[in-house]
DNA sequence: CGCTGCCGGTAAACCGTTTTCAACCTCCTA
DNA sequence: TAGGAGGTTGAAAACGGTTTACCGGCAGCG
């Protein structure tokens, strides 16, 4: 008769102490024979070992938290986890975090400065071993922000950043990839450039700006501020600022949009009256959505690498946690953007 | 001179403990004093409570999850977290999980069996309170799945289920929506029908081609074997299979396809080929991506309503965790599809 | 022979809560 | 005055691991 009780019975759960008893042994000897402690003997590590696996022992990752303060877990905080972009950076840490042995927490803001300190200080709460977080459009103060880095816990900034507090960071070079953009369509022959901004209080939006001007003032070509709309990420937005354009007497021969609705704007626009793309117009936008692919004709875009940045950051993570909190030091990671060309730009024949 | 030391100095987390400490009481006091017990005097109660948010603490989650037994975490299982529909759902569990005090940790499969077993292993694991899945394309047999309900752990399926399992589940009614959308076909005046199936071994793709043969059943049209394609989901085999149509010599004069994407190729396919839509073929997709919108023209498409069902599955968590183990009854949501209608199937002028 | 060092292991503290079981005080009643 | 009853509080035992401190035995060495 078997007169051997399991302690986690209740739970069905095998602990270390039903291990420690069935093999008349200490719980801290199985304890240290599982994690592989060379002070214990090859032999009694063995025959922890292979009772642990007969019986399915799964170690409590609760206690084992509690006990070592750390979690084992990385707290993501995003604007909103169902759009294109921030879907597949947190595929990215997902994929990176759990092949270092990390479970991934996610929250989100839906831009809202509230519901981001909220879920910092929840993330806090749960005792999580690192922080992610692509900033929302209303954060107006950054002490949530220093919370976390007071309490020693990693935190770090993706593609939407704050330079005013010193992390480690991953983002694309806007500036760059703006002015990859506008080069492309130079070299394609385009002289008159039009330019959608976005709203010039966030930083991306600024060095897309900045990109553009760069390569039209390094090629030689005139800025015309009537070539420039301010606001302008929405397709109706996008719709009538061309509509605007078309019908300027001296018009211009291209359009590089911050973003792919508005530019999807333009070409509806163009489409509708007649207009032939890239040859009246050629346009080119920002973002690499799934649909620019399919539009007809399809959109030249810039690819944001989404993927490339949640693996990104997730590694910046755990290369920060492998230094002490004092030798910590912010690496700042740079992707270089990739402008996916497509019919919409091409007015060369190939 | 002060000199009381709060415990958790190095971690900057007060504890119970130091509340205790400072105002002289036990620990158990403070506690209980802290969750609103009104064994504890009004005024007691006060000064606690008033102390506790002087220090701003912030009790540690995870001695409370091991001492209860419950982490107020669930895990979500998807094959992918960067699909539009998933990460629709996704936004919806997360919405009524922190709204209930839940957070959510998430896991893809990649459609790999051994991904899923891996991470309900590690849900299990990490103690999660309840278990969301969408079945893997991978998964071959249910044991790991049976782990989770030995364990008590609610599990609960969503979108992609198991019928051999007895679970809560919410899904879409994929039938009815196949019928809906073959059936406003038909009242638009179609008649010859086409349809590009998924592979049948897959649960949802059986019942849209039910719901595609029951509408025309109903409205007494013939079915025609060479009308239906299975294997059908990439755009490529979209365009494969409409040449074929095409090329036929009594053609059909409508496609449902139980795809976008294939339903795209079949666009791509007809335009290219200087075929007006929907006057020389109609084409109606399935999952309303966001590209179906965009599309000239734009493709009518049916809306799984990824939100709603997130939301439903996790609300059915929540009603589950509820009942004791024993009294759980496995509750089955079907979300009402819905039917976008856009210009790819208005045959009428209206 | 006495000292040192290593090996293999144990006992107990600890992480921060929750919860059980009493204890204590005061007031009231028999 | 003894004995409840009721209202507050505390000590200690969990929860399930990890880690520190320590111990007995044995080999090596001067």
């Amino acid at each position: 008769m078997n007169f051997i009780r399991l302690f986690g019975m209740k739970t069905g759960q095998v602990t270390i102490h039903d291990i420690a008893r069935m093999l008349d042994i200490s719980a801290s000897t199985v304890s240290r024979a599982l994690s592989g402690n060379t002070r214990i003997s090859r032999a009694t590590r063995d025959k922890v070992k292979m009772l642990a696996e007969k019986l399915n022992y799964q170690p409590n990752v609760v206690a084992t938290n509690l006990r070592t303060g750390k979690s084992k877990t990385i707290g993501i905080v995003v604007p909103h986890i169902n759009r294109n972009f921030f879907s597949n950076v947190i595929g990215g840490i997902e994929q990176t975090a759990s092949n270092a042995g990390y479970r991934v927490i996610i929250t989100q803001t839906h831009e809202l400065y509230e519901k981001e300190v909220e879920n910092i200080r929840a993330l806090i709460n749960a005792r999580v071993d690192g922080i992610l977080v692509s900033v929302s459009g209303g954060t107006k103060t950054y002490d949530h922000f220093n919370q976390v880095k007071k309490r020693g816990i990693p935190l770090l900034f993706f593609d939407r950043t704050i330079d005013e507090i010193e992390t480690g960071r991953v983002m694309i070079d806007d500036f760059r990839a703006a002015y990859k953009a506008v080069k492309h369509l130079i070299d394609e022959g385009f002289k008159h450039i039009a330019h959608f901004a976005g709203p010039q209080h966030i930083n991306i939006y600024r060095k897309r700006l900045g990109g553009y001007q760069e390569a039209l003032k390094e090629s030689g070509l005139s800025m015309n501020e009537d070539f420039i709309f301010f606001d302008n990420l929405t397709e109706e937005k996008g719709w009538k600022a061309t509509e605007k354009l078309m019908k300027l007497k001296n018009r211009p021969d291209a359009i590089f949009s911050a973003s792919d609705i508005s530019a999807l704007g333009a070409i509806k626009y163009l489409k509708e009256h007649g207009f032939r793309i890239p040859e009246d117009m050629a346009v080119v936008g920002f973002a690499n959505e799934p649909f620019t692919s399919i539009m007809d004709p399809g959109l030249t875009s810039v690819e944001q690498k989404g993927y490339l940045i949640g693996v990104g950051v997730a590694s910046l993570f755990l290369e920060e946690i492998m230094q002490s909190a004092e030798a910590r030091q912010f690496r700042k990671v740079i992707i270089e953007p990739e402008l996916i060309i497509r019919k919409s730009s091409l007015k060369k024949s190939r």
